[in-house]
DNA sequence: CGTATATTCAACCAAATGGATGAATATACT
DNA sequence: AGTATATTCATCCATTTGGTTGAATATACG
């Protein structure tokens, strides 16, 4: 994922878990640790390769990796990317309590003089 | 979007944080306080009729609320929904650091009886 | 070598998404 | 009343998405 920029990145961090499924699989892997895709389709009534077209989009948005082992692939949750999400939400954040405070030294100035700053 | 379940409304909320634009649209929002459509539209190379498709999207995830005066809707941000996938994400390291001190008390066993608990 | 198992690849399909445009609605202005 | 402005509604279209099935690939096992 390192052609995307950040911005990008995160669409896709955020579009892979936005699905149930996937967000199920993410669950299932850091409850069970690593865990073969056939095993991981057992919890689910899907087919196999409806699941491991959701585990290729969770690894192109880096939330797992995989690790094969002679014919069983190995799939792990890899929970770092979510923190893109995090920082993303904590800037917004940032932003609007900015935003607060400048409102709130309008009003005290509203309160000390004219009040002609709307 | 009260009839949904909280699973669903998390997908509804990361589906629609996941396009660029409407990111973009809730860091505007939270910038500049509450706005008017058109003036949102203004800051993108796309159809107004577009915008407010998008918009709409982030009404159905409860991320923006509209107050209508007259002919303008003034669309505001409201960042609560977001703290739906902080929960989701705490929960899902939660478990994580679980199994992590699992691993570890397996661990500390093998260092002191057999070993045999692979 | 032949067969079973684990997984992906390829093609297909219905539904959803993100965009556009043109018409409709509702409000404001003179 | 008539015109301009703000916004949505209705269609349409190409692309993506989430699922399916059947074939291919690669490894393990007897």
């Amino acid at each position: 994922m390192d052609e995307y920029t950040d911005e990008q990145k995160l669409s896709v961090i955020l579009k892979a878990t936005s699905d149930p499924t996937r967000r199920s699989l993410l669950t299932t892997l850091v409850q069970q640790g690593p865990s073969r895709v056939t095993e991981l389709a057992q919890h689910y009534d899907m087919s196999l390769n409806s699941i491991s077209k959701h585990i290729k989009v969770l690894e192109a948005a880096t939330l797992v990796t995989r690790k094969t082992i002679g014919r069983v692939h190995l799939i792990q949750a890899q929970l770092e990317p979510i923190n893109e999400i995090d920082n993303w939400f904590k800037n917004l954040r940032s932003i609007w309590d900015l935003r607060l405070d400048d409102l709130e030294t309008i009003l005290n100035k509203e309160h000390c003089d004219d009040g002609s700053q709307q």
